[in-house]
DNA sequence: TGCTTTTCTGAACAGTGTTCATTTTATTTG
DNA sequence: CAAATAAAATGAACACTGTTCAGAAAAGCA
């Protein structure tokens, strides 16, 4: 039964075309703004077949969220394995993430911003299991400072809970206001002592 | 002609009256999912009306968002008058922002997170005026705390960005994650030195 | 009282997310 | 290969949305 494997596949190939189709919308004229008629326009197809696909407007939404985690991590990842020295990791981790958010600015209001759609849905926990992820790697590299003796004298968590919220602060006030015209990195080095 | 006078009292009444119940409803149930009948239904007029107020469903959220910088800025303006030692003065106005935040998260996100069905409108410019108001005050007191000694060989608006970016940061992490559980107050007294 | 201006209504339009009976297409069976 | 069965896709329909606008109702003025 070779058929049946294949089906399968077209089965994921179709999703995929429909996410490609609905990151594109959503990124280009907003999630609200976008109708299912539009996206199944996109893919040529009627707009009842992508209900075969997704149950929702709302889990094409979350499908795109669970992606584009998935590529922030890789953004971190990165950023860790550049450096060794505990410190200019943390930095190169913060450098990483801010040029993700302002290379992606779409994708990261999607992930941090537009909670409103999805919590109707019940998905609010399993949806930031990633997010914890994320956190857990950035205590983990601020756990290395500390042993090269940074943060003297500070709860892990909370210097993490304080950088992060440094950091997004950083994303979300530029990805909405001009307020910083260019010089994003020098703060990030500026920022520590 | 006093009837004039009535009639413009009647008209800022009625605005008033759709501002709350669009306000009640917005905060209760989300922007997006509060339509125009459902405002008319409460006031109990015909959606029709509603138009001759506002010219749009956006103008609604415009005017709410002026006014919730307006009680914002009140609730620094107290964070200020509190203390008079420059670095208190800073850390209570953090704390009050945080406050603010905390205790009106629907409105905050209106404020600083629901930019979406704005930047449809042209008003992106002036709409934010009232924003640069309020770093302002933050910028002053950050220069009471450099004239003090305390942010030495920094750039006043570096510092300013920095500080908003963290305390912004923190309000918006806490309104989507229960990340923190309670101390939120410690923290702006820790990270400072 | 009539006449004018202001206020309000409710039907209409084009759009939305979503469902489902029906038709088209693909696969399996005789 | 043809008939029967299963799967996939359609498009009409439903109840909703924001918004407009001709006409009805109310209020002010002479």
């Amino acid at each position: 039964m070779g058929v049946i494997d294949r089906k399968e596949r077209e089965k994921v190939e179709m999703k995929r075309q429909i996410l490609d189709a609905a990151r594109s919308l959503f990124l280009e004229q907003g999630f609200e703004k976008t109708s299912i008629r539009n996206i199944a326009e996109v893919i040529e197809y009627s707009a009842g077949t992508i209900y075969l696909y997704f149950k929702d407007k709302n889990e094409i939404l979350f499908a795109l969220h669970v992606e584009a985690f998935g590529t922030l991590m890789q953004a971190m990842q990165i950023g860790i394995m550049n450096e060794t020295e505990p410190f200019e990791r943390l930095v190169s981790l913060g450098k990483h993430y801010l040029k993700y958010a302002f290379e992606n600015p779409e994708l990261y209001d999607l992930m941090f911003v537009m909670t409103a759609p999805m919590e109707t849905l019940e998905c609010r926990d399993e949806i930031w299991c990633d997010g914890e992820r994320a956190f857990d790697v950035l205590k983990l590299v601020i756990g290395e400072c500390m042993n090269a003796g940074y943060f003297v004298g500070e709860d892990n968590e909370t210097i993490s809970v304080m950088m992060w919220s440094l950091v997004h602060g950083l994303a979300t006030l530029h990805l909405r206001r001009r307020t910083m015209i260019f010089p994003e990195e020098r703060r990030v080095k500026l920022l520590e002592d």
